[in-house]
DNA sequence: GCTATATACTGAAACGTTACAGATTGTCAC
DNA sequence: GTGACAATCTGTAACGTTTCAGTATATAGC
């Protein structure tokens, strides 16, 4: 053993963290063949593979993510794109949980991307793809001509979106069917014998807006019922907005007898609404919520709604943009999510 | 020029994102010096700084972070680890605004660590250190004797921890004062004639359920009221749970007529359990309860609310994880967040 | 006994950065 | 004119990984 091997072992038998050195001195082989052990490259002898995972496993060996993301360009990171004013609370912990739940067992890690209502949405997913900080990207609030989408398809970065686009191009999403909500929610409204409907609806920009409407207006057709024009105020308003605006509507002459609500807080703040304007829920109005945790029907039991999983969403859209960067097909990874029935209140044993 | 040289110009004019190489063809001067000068490094001339500072402008040239981390072993990460399973939701995403704030004009990255009920809490913070994948850390759930904050202190690596220990250790931390609103909510109670509390407490495990139980105990002797023990159940079990105990509490003789709740969810399965016992709120009994959005007094105008702001401790986490990575002294990274007064509801104009 | 070919392994280079150990000037004291 | 010293800049090596271009040995064909 000369001078320079001796330092060499010196060197990787040191208790710093284990690298591909540590093991080439262990095994006795080159840092080119452990590498490859490592990840059953053919060329490897199967007896020497088996016994360079064994002391890897052993040792603890762990790729050194700096080392690899120099070397490969690879970062192992997904990245979800958030909101930091409008994306709705619980909403944002449930889809983190449901990503966290598919990488769990990937070497992925998920980085939190936020942008502010100030800046230009595409500001993050330029960084995000300038700096080669992700492999993907996961982004919401989608719009049917999305330019985030629209740029990430140009750079070749696989993304998933949370909500549909409507620009001709195919990529992964994950979405609620929101136009079945609408539909089935006008249709239990109308079962119920409410004839003139109002809709809280998303806010314009985004997709799900124009799902929502289309949902309500096909069934309100369907089942001969008019709508009550409820559109000064959308869900992304505050909860005092859409309280006084309600109690305005209520009072009218021309009142709703039925609510489609989009989103369980906007819910509270109608149900506020209403009560202002000296009605009652039940009797002279029945309101038809989405909520994505069961606590609307604490809140009031006349409460009639629709359960939307945030968790799966995440991990469907975690799912998808995995598969994207494995290389499947993004026109293979778009999924839609079915609401279940209206649901109204059951007393607990 | 050598052939050397041009081969060195033409990689460095490509097209690719620029790197110090890029920056040093094109200012004539070596990586180096480059490297130096874009530290403000004292040994580089102030013309030379400023010149490379504005190419590196111009052509925005953003360091690499694999090379830098792998070179330095800083990651430029803070990573959140979060419990899949208990975190009460709305809280996540406030915390997650809260860091991003404040690490949005740094270089770091946020990254989110889940680990599940199944899991030792250990298990992810071990990861996090033996794999070098953060700078700092930020825990909560934090325990009077917590496992995660020893280890971290004993290998040294920067952390927060949402909520305090009781080990006699020194380490950064951020908490809510639970003393005080549980004392501030016992006297309030007192004040509209209440005398015989319970206490809807977080689980024992956790620092502050100690917190809690001092500041309700010390009040209640200081106002002279009772306590009606209320310790079968914690705002970590089920709405459906605390809702079933709350109601067979109510119904006995020995029923008390204030409540305090430590958590906004769980105060919607007391009232409802109040109200399945067919008592009313406001009359047979009053319930103070902490929240972090306003939207209890939506749910019940009776309520009565101290907010606690997770934006904010998100925001001072962030800060004094990034204080001890700077070099402060963990001792001073410390603070207390006062709750405001107790609120009842006033009515919008 | 020779070449061709497959098998199993290896060293060197490169990714972008920073730290170390110089190298080249110019200035000043004497 | 010489030595000392500060000011400013530079090349090389190293962090841990993968890829490229081999090398060495054994097997087979003829």
């Amino acid at each position: 053993m000369n001078r320079h091997q001796k330092e060499k072992a010196d060197e990787a038998s040191g208790q710093g963290r284990p690298t591909l050195k540590t093991l080439a001195f262990m095994t006795g082989l080159g840092v080119t063949t452990v590498s490859r052990a490592l990840k059953d490259a053919p060329e490897i002898g199967a007896e020497t593979r088996r016994r360079v995972q064994l002391v890897a496993k052993q040792i603890g060996y762990r790729p050194n993510r700096a080392g690899v993301r120099l070397r490969t360009g690879k970062t192992n990171v997904i990245s979800l794109v958030l909101n930091t004013e409008h994306e709705i609370m619980s909403f944002v912990s449930d889809i983190i949980y449901g990503v966290s739940e598919v990488i769990a067992d990937t070497p992925y890690h998920l980085i939190v991307t936020p942008y502010s209502r100030s800046q230009d949405p595409l500001d993050p997913i330029r960084y995000l793809v300038e700096t080669g900080s992700a492999d993907g990207v996961i982004i919401s609030r989608t719009q049917p001509n999305d330019p985030r989408a629209r740029y990430m398809l140009e750079r070749g970065i696989p993304f998933a979106t949370h909500g549909r686009t409507d620009m001709g191009l195919i990529h992964p999403y994950h979405d609620f069917d929101n136009y079945a909500f609408a539909a089935e929610a006008v249709r239990h409204l109308a079962g119920l014998g409410r004839r003139r409907l109002a809709l809280l609806a998303p806010p314009v920009e985004l997709t799900y807006h124009g799902h929502t409407l289309a949902g309500f207006a096909d069934a309100l057709s369907e089942v001969g019922a008019s709508e009550i024009p409820f559109n000064t105020v959308s869900i992304d308003h505050s909860i005092e907005q859409i309280r006084m605006r309600t109690a305005q509507l209520m009072r009218r002459e021309s009142r709703p007898d039925g609510f489609i609500s989009s989103a369980a807080a906007a819910t509270l703040a109608i149900v506020a609404g209403i009560e202002d304007a000296g009605l009652k829920l039940g009797r002279d109005v029945d309101v038809v919520s989405k909520q994505s945790s069961e606590l609307l029907h604490l809140f009031r039991s006349e409460l009639l709604v629709v359960n939307e999983n945030f968790r799966l969403a995440g991990a469907e859209l975690a799912r998808s943009v995995l598969g994207w960067i494995g290389g499947a097909a993004p026109g293979t990874l778009q999924s839609l999510s079915e609401p279940g029935e209206v649901q109204a209140y059951r007393r607990p044993d």
